[in-house]
DNA sequence: TCTACGATTTACT
DNA sequence: GTAAATCGTAGAA
């Protein structure tokens, strides 16, 4: 079952959680292409120093941050990688779930391929960059509807214990000084596909 | 126009 | 532990 606005369109502090254990769905070239969230971000704009859409600054780049819950708000990073974040909330609500890491369900060689990657299972969508690499996400899933869509979509998965989700802090975003250390990043305790397991 | 740099990954000391 | 790859965007000039 596909997840519909009414789960999306919550805050981004409950939506973030709630999608580990959902299934990330990209049909390419009519083959489905698979996988289980396992980790997760939320940015929670306008108060988020972390947030694109801090103090609700709106440029061409951020525009898709201020869609209605359920869209996707895509940028590159770094000048060759691409990032998957799910808009939440309300319109004009400028917050977004990052996809950090997922684990490979159906379609693996053809992940591979995509991305290009040879080492072993658990490491082919273990970051945010690796993982738009791999499901041949780009920029023209910017503003992309993943309610309505059929290329990206997200479906119900497995049902996640409470107590099988840590809470810890972001990474990579020290500039967000108080809001560096909030216990915004949630994945899945021993999961071998998350991008790594230290920091709190 | 011009410049600096990032919600990363990989390889290397 | 550190650095390089690589480019669109934001903010300054």
């Amino acid at each position: 079952m596909r997840l519909g606005y009414d789960f999306f369109q919550r805050d981004v502090l409950t939506v973030a959680p709630a999608l580990l254990g959902a299934y990330l769905v990209r049909v390419y070239n009519n083959q489905k292409l698979v996988c289980k969230i396992v980790e997760t971000e939320a940015y929670r704009g306008p108060e988020d120093k972390g947030c694109h859409a801090y103090r609700n600054k709106r440029t061409k780049r951020t525009e898709a941050l201020f869609l209605p819950g359920g869209h996707a708000y895509i940028y590159m990073i770094y000048g060759m990688y691409y990032m998957l974040n799910i808009v939440t909330a309300q319109q004009d609500q400028p917050q977004a779930v990052l996809i950090r890491a997922a684990e490979p369900r159906e379609g693996i060689e053809t992940m591979r391929n995509l991305s290009g990657h040879t080492g072993n299972f658990e490491r082919l969508l273990s970051g945010p960059g690796k993982l738009c690499r791999a499901l041949a996400i780009d920029r023209t899933f910017n503003g992309y509807n993943l309610v309505e869509g059929t290329e990206l979509f997200i479906e119900l998965g497995e049902t996640v214990p409470e107590n099988q989700i840590v809470h810890s802090k972001r990474i990579n975003i020290d500039y967000a000084e108080e809001y560096k250390d909030k216990l915004w990043r949630y994945y899945l305790s021993d999961n071998p596909c998350v991008s790594r397991i230290d920091n709190k």
